[in-house]
DNA sequence: ATATTTTACTTAAACGATATAGCAAAAAAA
DNA sequence: TTTTTTTGCTATATCGTTTAAGTAAAATAT
């Protein structure tokens, strides 16, 4: 391993406190892996069924001796004993993890899902392994397989272009899935998305509505179908309008140069109103309307995605489309969660209404 | 489940595409758990010890011959062998995986944390569970009994007010841990944490030199050493300057009320200049200023911490102390797997150096 | 008094991997 | 030829659980 960075090591002197209260502890002792049933079967005299079913809580069913139940239980306790998770999950099939693979968990947006499906999962009993994609359809696939290795129970994804057939398979495969985010027309899986359609559209009818003459959208030159939906919505309203459609679509890797060449078209070509469907988009825009001190609203008026702290500081307060991240993030899990329990629960497609956020920038 | 949510369920039709091309699959399958070594073993005509042997690389070790061994590899590539590392934990008793706990993950400087410490474990083979701790020691405590009950290897830990007697318990238990953001200087463990009185004394020195006359700090009630050397180092700056400290401390709860009473009364005294030692306090610091038209850098100087997009486009780009978060997220594995493999590495305590990023929020 | 049922437990086989000890056959050494 | 060594593999215990199947003793029924 290399050091390529700047610190100092210091050496701690020997602990003075490593054994200072070994032998009282005040609340339950956090053990690496000692008590098994077994040592709680051996100290309580009895075999170590019985100590897995009164634990499980399934004294009743077994007829287990109530004075016996009560002992063990005692014992448990005294002892600590936590249950060997990777061991009860080797045998009884089930591990109560999911896994979730989005596409940066560093993303605030991706961050917040990340933290609502925590909480979601937490609250119904299960914990969470997360991956990061990088929007890579070969990393989201190692990903995915490292997770099913790990023996998670079910997954929420949000999938990248070209990971149609990765999602095929674990269908095929019978693996309890819910897409996030985006979806996949033509598969059969559940899934959890913002309605993008409705969401681009009221965005860009506000605009509009606002009184913009030329409303332009620019938007990542995907595939995924939630970044077509919002450019089908965004077109729906100005062809309702009976404006001309602006277009102009970036690709993800050098982003950088290819947002700025697609603002300085919209600008040359006379836009007067952009409609900004991703954060990462927005907050770009955001820095060139900085850069080139472009007025807003009056000379742009902007619609952007997702909001923050940044949306909400800038000069001019930005509207945005609104995601409900936590009722998605729910919902992605009650689904999961269903089809792992309910064997054969149907495949659920839920789309989630945004909502509007008008502020100054959209309202010259 | 309650169903609070705005949404409309769409059932999808019976999937066409569910058997579509079963019978023939491009690349590697996902398969949910099916195949395993007593499969290839079978297969192939040898033991299943055979196979692990050769399927871990120990062929050499274990003299087995050349021919068999690349029939067994075969064999297993042929029926998508993926190993269940569970059993695998089970039997060997170390996992892979890393266990972390930060505060919030939906935090942005967590967030990123959490994806530098992804890369980093998966770069050295591990992958890591995540957990977030709310800043409640309780919490942590359950996270962290978790973790360890689904055999982690080991632990990074952003440790909580009040947390002591968790964090003494992994150690006497002997778990691989490394603190990370802050650490307790009477507890003798690993840690990586930026040098915080530095970047506060650099910070708060960079205001003074600057010209303005009385610096202020507002900064959260908590006995973290983290926070505690950010104050500190602010001290020494104004002491060393022969001024007066001005500091506000706000408790995390009710954070807004607090906030808005520390500035205001920060503004009552004449303070002409902040140092905001979290990204939290910065932020709401400029939403304060722009709801009471302060006047940036003239009227009140500004330097916050960690950065942000709202920090480079708020009206006036705002200077912060920055954190080399990638750095300390990787020292953080490093250490922590060298204690994993070298279960006698000593402990070390790396304190890295931040820099000060400087725009006009603090050049009057 | 014997048969049946109930109660309260035990045995032991999995789950899927790892790893130690051991065994036969072939090759080399005596 | 016999002994030793090497080569190449197998058998099996084990990790910590769960759970089906079984058993022995006590209680109840006949």
């Amino acid at each position: 391993m290399q050091n390529l960075l700047d610190y100092e090591i210091i050496l701690l002197p020997l602990c003075r406190y490593l054994h200072a209260n070994a032998s009282f502890m005040k609340t339950e002792m956090i053990t690496l892996k000692k008590v098994s049933l077994k040592d709680i079967a051996a100290k309580a005299g009895v075999s170590t069924a019985l100590v897995s079913f009164v634990l499980n809580g399934k004294g009743q069913e077994h007829r287990i001796g109530e004075e016996t139940a009560r002992h063990i239980l005692q014992i448990a306790k005294e002892m600590n004993y936590r249950p060997n998770l990777a061991a009860r999950g080797l045998r009884s099939g089930t591990t109560g993890t999911l896994g979730v693979v989005v596409s940066d968990i560093s993303n605030p947006f991706f961050a917040q899902i990340a933290r609502d499906i925590e909480d979601a999962a937490d609250k119904l009993g299960r914990t969470v392994f997360f991956g990061s994609s990088d929007e890579s359809a070969e990393k989201m696939k190692t990903l995915i397989s490292g997770l099913i290795n790990r023996g998670v129970d079910g997954l929420i994804v949000v999938p990248c272009e070209h990971s149609e057939d990765t999602i095929q398979e674990l269908c095929k495969n019978k693996i309890p899935l819910v897409l996030l985010d985006r979806n996949f027309n033509d598969i059969n899986v559940s899934y959890v998305v913002l309605d993008n359609f409705n969401a681009a559209y009221k965005a860009t009818r506000h605009l509009i509505d606002s009184g913009y003459k030329k409303v332009g959208i620019i938007a990542y030159d995907v595939k995924l179908n939630h970044m077509q939906d919002r450019i089908r919505g965004y077109k729906e309203a100005v062809a309702e309008a009976g404006m001309a459609a602006n277009v102009l679509v970036i690709k993800q890797k050098n982003f950088d140069k290819a947002f700025d060449k697609a603002m300085r078209k919209a600008m040359d070509d006379g836009v007067d109103a952009l409609f900004l469907p991703t954060v990462t988009i927005t907050i770009s825009c955001l820095h060139y309307i900085n850069d080139h001190n472009i007025e807003i609203p009056k000379q742009l008026g902007l619609v952007g995605f997702d909001g923050g702290d940044a949306f909400d500081l800038f000069s001019v307060p930005v509207s945005y489309v609104s995601q409900p991240v936590r009722h998605l993030s729910v919902k992605a899990v009650e689904i999961l969660i269903d089809m792992i329990v309910n064997k054969n629960a149907s495949v659920q497609g839920v789309r989630i209404v945004g909502s509007l956020i008008v502020r100054q920038s959209s309202l010259p």
